[in-house]
Order: structure tokens, then C-alpha cells, then sequence
RNA sequence: GCUCGCUUGGUGUAGCCCGGCCAAUCAUAUUGGCCUUUCGAGCCGAUGACAGGGGUUCAAAUCCCCUAGCGAGCACCA
């Protein structure tokens, strides 16, 4: 199996779909995965030089290792040497026809003067195109198909053209003839012993153009399965790198990890498994049509993997501040109420509490304050009022968080949509950077820092 | 326009190749209840789909045809 991703950029959301199922599978049947960066394109699609490492991160966050890396970009050599065989055997052409008359020959079903060219020429013609002697647009080396196929995608489609601009990769920067993805990625997955094929239904008909270079060279194609594509759910902003690049530069997102940008750096940093991903990737399977993923696919996934770790803290937004009368002066609620062998929590309570505005009661109304008991709202204060557990289950008195006036850490939440500010109660500031903790009736958070005034965390999901 | 492909509940998926066991699977979602000092977890229940129309057949989600909708390729992009 292979990846074949095109450095340029970081991946989205949409891109882990390739490394989760084609990784999962090769775990599945034992299969061997090789890492191709498919950077054959200086111009138009420009390999970003950090991207080649920041896909190879995404590949480690999703739980998988290539077990070989290769850059296209070095291997030109070996792709002009199949050109030069392919040539010989008469299976392709040079063709100094612009593309617009080419194109209306194709589509009549016409052949071009030039693919009557003896083989001498073509070869000769080539290995110009090699040494940069055309300019861009000047020559191309087309593969000869069948012109008058009833499917004008598959006639004669070109092999190699000319690049002005010069690879940004320092070893690749003097090649000036470049071999499109269609022969490039043909020849390679004939090299590396490919089986297994799975692409988008936007390169339908590339195994079937490839199809014409194998039989010249008297090859079998890999299997081969086409997807169609994502649409992802809750997001704001479009799963495009060029369009997640543009709002960064414009400065409205903060970076590739920014919470509200569909990306895979948001995604972790958040606190989401990659394994969460894959999961949801994987059941998505692999359909030719396109499919929507739900993002509470994701998270329903992950609230899996990390709800037995989370601790549980209180994490008040807004709060609004009551003097507490009476009561005990700590409260232990547990650390997790699954696991009682993790101890509980000791939050000194002091004289004030905070509270969310919504789940401050009437007046004259009770609510219980989790984890430390019930008061009742008079004027504008909490009376402790002493009263059984059995309120909350036969009077439908509410449970809600709370934390000390006093004695609590500041917390920024970054969400989706946008951050939020509270306060948390002081054992926050036990918890590193990456844990994932659980704001109790808010949701999931990770831990991001801890700085001078405040502490930074994720929102992860409810 | 030419060519190729897709269409199962809100979402994803199984089934389709080799017609009957499909009054259609599982997950998620929504929702009701139980439990619970969370709107988390757990348990029980409910909701909700074969794009439409013809045909073949004793029998069609499954095979054939037509229509509609969606998508892709027809690039010197990947």
C-alpha cells in the first residue's frame, strides 16, 4: 500500500483519511505501507518545504509509521529512464503543439502531426527537454494511447512537460522537465511493488490512462479503489489548505493549530486521539460516493478512549458570586466517580462561592452544589440548608459545579468558537501539559499551559 | 457536449457481485425511562432508510431499462 500526499501544506481533517485506512489495513493483513510525496510540481502545486515533516508528524499523531519514505522528486532520474524505454517500445511522443490545438484535435479524434515522429527524433527531442533546452509550453512527451478512444480523457495524455521555475528542494532545483503524477505515479507504484491502490474518484481515470504505460511494458496493475470525498460537519471555516492558509496570513486564525480550523494540529491540540480519527475514518470505509462525517463521530470516539483517564474538575463561566452561610468549610467530591480508588478532591470552600448565571436558582429556590451540598438562595446569599441527598432524586433539586471565590485558578477555555473565561478550582494547576480532564457538566479539555495570570486549556468536546 | 461513476434513516455503515434466511445490520444522532451528587459513563426502550418509475421472476435493496439528483475526468495540477 502507499500514501502519496502532495507536500503543500499541512494536513486537514480530510487528509487523515488516507494514512487511517490505508494504515489500518496494512496492520490488518500485515501489508508493508510506503510514503511517497508525490512533489513533481514546482509551480502550480509548490511543495511547501515544511510540509514534508509536518505530514510525517500527522502520520506519527495517527498511530502509524511508513515503513519507507521516498520524495518523487529525487527518483526524476529513474522516471527519465522508463521515458527513454517507453519511447523505444513507441509508446510516446514529442509534441511541440500548444494545448489549446491539441485539445481540439482530441477531441475530434485527430492525431497530431508530430505523433508520427520516427523514434530517433522523439529520443533526441527528449533528452533536450531533459537538458532544459524548451521552455515552458514549448514541448511536451506525450504517451500514445488511442486517439480515437471513446473516453477523450484517455487520449494521448502527456508524460512530461517543461517547468521554468526551479524545485524549491535545493537537490531537485536544476530539473526543468517534470513528469505529471499520471506517469510518475504509475512508474513508482510498478517499483515499489504496489498491490493496493485506494485514491479519490478525482483520479477515476488514472489507472486507466496508467493502464496504456503498463501494457507497454507488459505489467499488471495494482487493485484499485476510488473514494469519494469528505464534507465535515460544525465547521466555520472550508477544509481547504489554501483557504486555511489565507485566514492565518490574514491573521484571523492564530495558526494551523487554532481550535477553529479544521486541521489535524487543531484536533490534537484539543486532546483528540488520533486513534479517534482513525476510528471514524475507517467506518466511513470506502465508498465511491461522497460522505459527510460527523464530528460527534469523532468525539463519540474519543470520549471512549478518554473518559476512564479524565479527572474531574469544577470549571465555573461567568460566575457569579454568592456568600456562602453555614456549611463545612472543604469539599470532597471524588476525583472520578467511576473509580473511587483515585481519592477525591479537597477543595477548601471559604466564605464565597462562584457559580454559572444560569444554574443560580429563583430566590427562595435550592440547588445543590455537587460535591458539597445543598443550599438554599436567600436574598443574595447560599444558606446552607443541611438536607438528605434524596432532594436532588425525589424533589428534582439541581446539581450544579461551583468553585471558591477565593481560592481559584483563572482558566481560558478555547473553543470552536471562540474562548471562554472562568475559574477553576486550585487543582488544576497539578495537571501538565497534554492531560485531559473533564470540566464536570461542561465537558472535555486538555491542559494546554499554565502561565503567570491564567491557565490555558482545549476544549475537547461535551 | 463526450466519457466514467454514485444514490439504504439526521449522519456513517452492513446487505447488492452469487435474488429468497431483509417486515433491512451495527454505530452515531435525537428522544423517553432507570441509575448516578455531571448535560460524562452505564443499562433499557423509542424514532428513523432501500431516489422515482417500469421490467424480469413464484420471489428484487439485490438483476435489466428509463428518469431524476449528485459527483468526477476530458489540464503542459496533484
Amino acid at each position: 500500500m502507499r500514501l502519496a500526499p502532495n507536500p503543500n501544506g499541512p494536513w486537514h481533517l480530510g487528509s487523515a483519511r488516507m494514512p487511517a485506512v490505508i494504515g489500518t489495513y496494512k496492520e490488518l493483513y500485515d501489508g508493508w505501507m510506503l510514503c511517497r510525496f508525490d512533489d513533481t510540481d514546482p509551480e502550480t502545486k509548490r511543495p511547501d518545504l515544511d510540509a514534508y515533516d509536518s505530514i510525517l508528524d500527522s502520520i506519527e499523531y495517527l498511530g502509524f509509521e511508513p515503513d519507507e519514505i521516498v520524495k518523487a522528486s529525487d527518483r526524476v532520474e529513474t522516471y527519465y529512464d522508463y521515458a527513454r524505454n517507453l519511447i523505444e517500445k513507441g509508446g510516446a511522443y514529442t509534441c511541440s503543439c500548444d494545448g489549446e490545438t491539441f485539445s481540439e484535435l482530441k477531441n475530434s479524434a485527430e492525431a497530431c502531426p508530430h505523433r508520427s515522429k520516427d523514434i530517433d527524433t522523439v529520443l533526441a527531442e527528449f533528452d533536450a527537454m531533459v537538458r532544459g533546452e524548451y521552455a515552458s509550453g514549448e514541448m511536451v512527451l506525450r504517451v500514445r494511447t488511442d486517439i480515437e478512444h471513446k473516453n477523450p480523457a484517455l487520449r494521448d495524455w502527456v508524460a512530461f512537460r517543461m517547468v521554468d521555475t526551479p524545485h524549491p528542494r535545493s537537490e531537485a532545483a536544476e530539473y526543468r522537465c517534470w513528469p505529471m503524477l499520471d506517469f510518475q505515479s504509475g512508474i513508482d507504484d510498478h517499483e515499489f511493488e504496489i498491490t493496493h491502490i485506494v485514491r479519490g474518484i478525482d483520479l477515476q481515470d488514472s489507472a486507466k490512462r496508467q493502464a496504456f504505460v503498463y501494457e507497454y511494458f507488459d505489467w499488471e496493475y495494482p487493485e484499485v479503489v476510488h473514494w469519494g470525498h469528505v464534507q465535515i460537519d460544525e465547521y466555520d471555516i472550508s477544509m481547504s489548505t489554501s483557504t486555511i492558509k489565507a485566514l492565518i496570513e490574514s491573521g484571523e486564525l492564530d495558526g494551523w493549530d487554532d481550535p477553529r480550523a479544521p486541521t489535524l494540529a487543531s484536533l490534537r491540540r484539543r486532546g483528540i486521539r488520533g486513534e479517534a480519527i482513525v476510528n471514524a475514518m475507517v467506518e466511513l470505509g470506502t465508498s465511491t460516493s461522497n460522505v459527510d462525517l460527523a464530528m460527534s463521530a469523532v468525539y463519540a470516539h474519543n470520549r471512549e478512549l478518554v473518559d476512564g483517564d479524565a479527572d474531574r474538575l469544577f470549571f465555573v463561566r461567568d460566575g457569579v458570586e454568592k456568600t456562602l452561610i453555614g456549611g463545612p468549610d472543604h469539599a470532597e467530591p471524588p476525583v472520578h466517580p467511576d473509580h473511587e480508588e483515585r481519592g477525591s478532591r479537597d477543595i477548601p470552600v471559604g466564605g464565597r462561592v462562584l457559580i454559572e448565571p444560569d444554574d443560580v436558582p429563583p430566590n427562595g429556590e435550592r440547588v445543590w452544589l455537587k460535591g458539597y451540598g445543598p443550599v438554599r438562595h436567600t436574598r443574595d446569599a447560599f444558606e446552607f440548608t443541611g438536607e438528605d441527598i434524596d432532594i436532588v432524586r425525589n424533589e428534582s433539586v439541581d446539581v450544579v459545579h461551583w468553585v471558591p471565590a477565593d481560592e481559584n485558578i483563572p482558566v481560558r477555555l478555547r473553543t470552536m468558537h471562540g474562548d471562554e473565561h472562568g475559574h477553576a478550582e486550585p487543582r488544576i494547576t497539578t495537571y501538565r501539559t497534554d492531560d485531559v480532564v473533564q470540566f464536570e457538566r461542561i465537558g472535555f479539555a486538555r491542559i494546554d499551559s499554565h502561565e503567570e495570570d491564567e491557565t490555558v486549556s482545549y476544549f475537547t468536546h461535551p
